[in-house]
DNA sequence: CGAGTTTGACCAGCGC
DNA sequence: GCGCTGGTCAAACTCG
């Protein structure tokens, strides 16, 4: 009976993350050549469905790429410090623990363990609030040189095969889930996401040999059909 | 050699 | 009181 009532928990649990959660999907028309431009969002806190205004725990859900999901990492843009892990009874994924590695007075703690359901989908849930100012934030996308110091509160990476667009969200804000989503929607139309989006993808076009070697072969065929013109 | 990670042990809370 | 479970600690280990 017990059993039964926790499984009718989970089941509602899930419900209502699946419920909340926002995906935002914009993929090009085009069969996905090497670097076509797939972007996935995917944002959920299924925080608040509690009425305890108490624990200021935030949960999001990120769709990660199989390294990082693997090892639980959840790019958001902080520096943490893992400092366990453990397997649960409702999920067949270990549960790491980590603290914020860079003030040791911050009380914020993080729990990644990924989805039962969908083994690609890390669950991240922050505890507390960071004590140190946003200023922190590093852009840590996977695909730059150097970290790029804007002040969006997310991260972004691209998939080794330039398919996926992952944002890392900080999700800073101690608003409600409506606000939460509203902000995402808000912050994926400024100018300066769209700044920092564009310098990833250059970054990760320029790391991107075959994309140079075509680019590099398309101008000098240019090159040489114009000088042609004027020598012949 | 120092910083970060891993992992088994330990502890506290909760239900029975 | 006992057992189960989640969370934390700390020694051992790894890596740059």
């Amino acid at each position: 009976m017990s059993e039964e009532s926790r499984r009718l928990t989970r089941e509602l649990d899930t419900i209502l993350a699946d419920r909340s959660s926002y995906q935002l999907r914009a993929t090009t028309a085009s069969p996905a050549p090497s670097n076509a431009a797939a972007m996935e969002v995917v944002l959920d806190t299924a925080a608040g469905v509690t009425a305890e205004p108490r624990p200021k725990v935030r949960t999001v859900r990120v769709r990660a790429e199989p390294p990082d999901a693997e090892a639980n990492v959840v790019k958001d843009g902080y520096q943490w410090r893992k400092y366990g892990q453990k397997v649960t009874r409702d999920n067949p994924y270990p549960r790491a623990y980590f603290r914020c590695a860079y003030a040791p007075s911050c009380p914020v703690k993080k729990k990644v363990q990924r989805c039962a359901e969908d083994s690609s989908v890390l669950v991240a849930q922050y505890e507390g609030e960071h004590n140190h100012a946003q200023s922190e934030f590093v852009s840590d996308a996977s695909t730059s040189q150097a970290g790029t110091s804007h002040s969006l509160p997310c991260s972004i990476s691209i998939d080794s095969l330039g398919r996926t667009i992952t944002l890392g969200l900080t999700n800073q804000g101690s608003g409600s889930n409506e606000t939460a989503v509203v902000g995402v929607a808000e912050m994926v139309a400024t100018p300066e996401f769209r700044k920092v989006l564009v310098e990833e993808m250059v970054n990760f076009l320029r790391n991107d040999s075959q994309f140079m070697e075509s680019l590099t072969t398309a101008v000098t065929a240019r090159m040489m059909e114009k000088n042609s013109d004027r020598i012949f």
